[in-house]
DNA sequence: TTCCAGGCGTATC
DNA sequence: GATACGCATGGA
């Protein structure tokens, strides 16, 4: 990894890295797009810690962070240890991969929190991205931060109507509650086999098949997971009617991540 | 106005 | 175990 100190700034050079492919392509809602004098500026959060960042063109600026915030929050955050050419590499040995990979080549997983990534994936069902992001904004705003499962679990459907949730507001309420009580360790589920961690996450109400996918994948870093929606849906039956390719063998839900996009740009 | 959004729970067969 | 339907809300 390559940076320097520039004053209270870190300047990160990076490849295998685009800000609005990581950060606004419906994997994280607490990040905003702000206009500055950078090619391209967001600021959002990663639990409570917050972060601008940038990119000008040559290198990411990490604005106001330290090297030791930088080394122990954001590396592991934006998942920079892993390299994504080497993967890029191995999946395009598939045709449809390797064009996939190559319109939208720097996308990052982001490593997020488990919790926050429970609660934004059941807001998403049935949902679009402006009102999923309205609705954890009005949701952090109302508690000063983004709450932890034992606030929330003192909530009700009711309580909770000023996120203006609809019928998702009593999973959440269920959520909060078994993972308060500790019916649910979200610690432990990351490390259970894949299938026992499913089935766990979807003793919550509100959390289906999609849902707990999502979770595993974007707030577990468990990258064998597969989210299949209907675009991904469509992705299999139009270019994998036997199955996903060998080369993605437990990195399904990376190369997830570049067909979504490949095929949402392609249909537009 | 009507449709739809990175689904899920429930009823019904 | 498969399939149909309602669900809250707000932007297009």
């Amino acid at each position: 990894m390559e940076y320097i100190r520039k004053q209270n700034n870190i300047c990160l050079y990076q490849p295998d890295f685009d800000l609005d492919e990581t950060i606004d392509c419906g994997q994280a809602f607490r990040w905003e797009k702000v206009p500055t004098e950078y090619k391209c500026t967001y600021t959002g959060f990663f639990l409570d810690r917050p972060l601008t960042i940038s990119y000008d063109g040559e290198c990411f600026i990490f604005h106001d962070t330290g090297e030791e915030d930088f080394l122990s929050v954001w590396t592991d955050y934006f998942d920079l240890d892993t390299d994504y050419g080497e993967i890029k590499k191995r999946l395009s040995a598939d045709e449809t991969l390797k064009k996939a990979c190559e319109f939208a080549g720097g996308i990052r997983l982001l490593r997020q929190d488990s919790w926050e990534c429970l609660c934004s994936f059941i807001i998403s069902q049935n949902n679009n991205i402006p009102r999923i992001k309205g609705i954890i904004s009005r949701l952090c705003e109302h508690y000063g931060h983004f709450p932890t499962a034992v606030e929330m679990a003192g909530e009700t459907p009711e309580s909770l109507g000023f996120l203006r949730a609809g019928f998702r507001a009593k999973y959440l309420v269920d959520a909060a509650q078994k993972t308060a009580e500790g019916v649910l360790e979200l610690k432990k589920i990351p490390y259970m086999p894949i299938d026992e961690a499913r089935k766990s996450l979807m003793t919550i109400k509100g959390v289906g098949p999609k849902v707990a996918e999502c979770v595993l994948l974007f707030g577990m870093y468990r990258t064998e997971a597969f989210p299949v929606d209907v675009w991904i849906k469509r992705v299999m039956e139009n270019y994998y009617p036997q199955g996903l390719p060998k080369v993605t063998k437990g990195i399904e839900g990376i190369a997830q991540q570049y067909l979504f996009h490949y095929i949402r740009n392609l249909e537009k």
